[in-house]
DNA sequence: AATCAGGACAACCGCTATGAT
DNA sequence: CATCATAGCGGTTGTCCTGAT
């Protein structure tokens, strides 16, 4: 799992590995990634506890098929913003920019490239349809706003919840139970049995590793 | 049944923006 | 004001899966 001392692992992300970054994020909260990085003991840099945690952890997520809804959706954002990934997904909650992206990529430019084909551009008409789907002018707050709808999403939840070892999460995104610490192999565990927030600053937690 | 092509998705890289010192 | 660290974004690549031939 985690490789030798001082190799930034890279590649896909473990079962074990999951579960620390769910761990520490709870702990430490949604920043400071480097710092996460290191003193999780995983060895990945923060860049890519991040990524794995905004595009794949990240309570608040909908995994599975884009609905029709959404479809359209990307393809009028797509019209408006261009490749302004972040701000499309920023309005279908729940999505992240790097899914929407690979969505397009795959099907959605062909479809762009076939509706506007030899025709005109089908924006004009899509908005209209598009109002439906509140996006828009109406700025949707974030993922959140949609975790309690998807069937999708929740069993996804469930079995995230029960593969990392957690009962249950509350709404803000935290999972309410204790760390399963005996698969931790952790050193921070031995060495910090307190929250982590209530260390004053990394320097300080760090001598306990080294 | 084997293999090939395309789709779907995860993850990395480089660059830029922003905030802290 | 300049510099450094961190976070975020967009582009790209790699791998696995699935359906067609």
């Amino acid at each position: 799992m985690v490789g030798e001392r001082g190799e930034i692992r890279k590649g896909p992300w473990t079962e074990q590995e999951d579960l620390q970054l769910v761990w520490f994020v709870r702990l430490l909260g949604e920043r400071r990634w480097d710092f996460l990085a290191k003193v999780s003991g995983l060895n990945r840099t923060g860049k890519s506890c991040r990524l794995r945690w905004v595009n794949y952890l990240h309570p608040g997520l909908k995994h599975g098929r884009m609905t029709p809804e959404e479809e359209q959706l990307v393809l009028d954002l797509h019209e408006k913003y261009g490749n302004r990934w972040a701000k499309i997904a920023s309005k279908l909650p729940g999505r992240t920019d790097n899914e929407i992206k690979n969505y397009w990529r795959t099907h959605m430019r062909k479809k762009a490239q076939e509706e506007k084909g030899p025709s005109s551009s089908p924006s004009s008409s899509s908005m209209s349809h598009n109002n439906e789907a509140q996006s828009e002018s109406t700025e949707l707050t974030d993922i959140e706003e949609t975790t309690n709808g998807d069937p999708n999403d929740q069993l996804w939840q469930v079995e995230m919840a029960s593969k990392l070892g957690f009962e249950e999460y509350n709404e803000i995104g935290c999972y309410n139970n204790s760390m399963p610490v005996n698969s931790m192999p952790s050193p921070v565990w031995e060495y910090n049995p307190e929250p982590l927030w209530m260390i004053d600053d990394h320097a300080e937690f760090k001598q306990g590793f080294n």
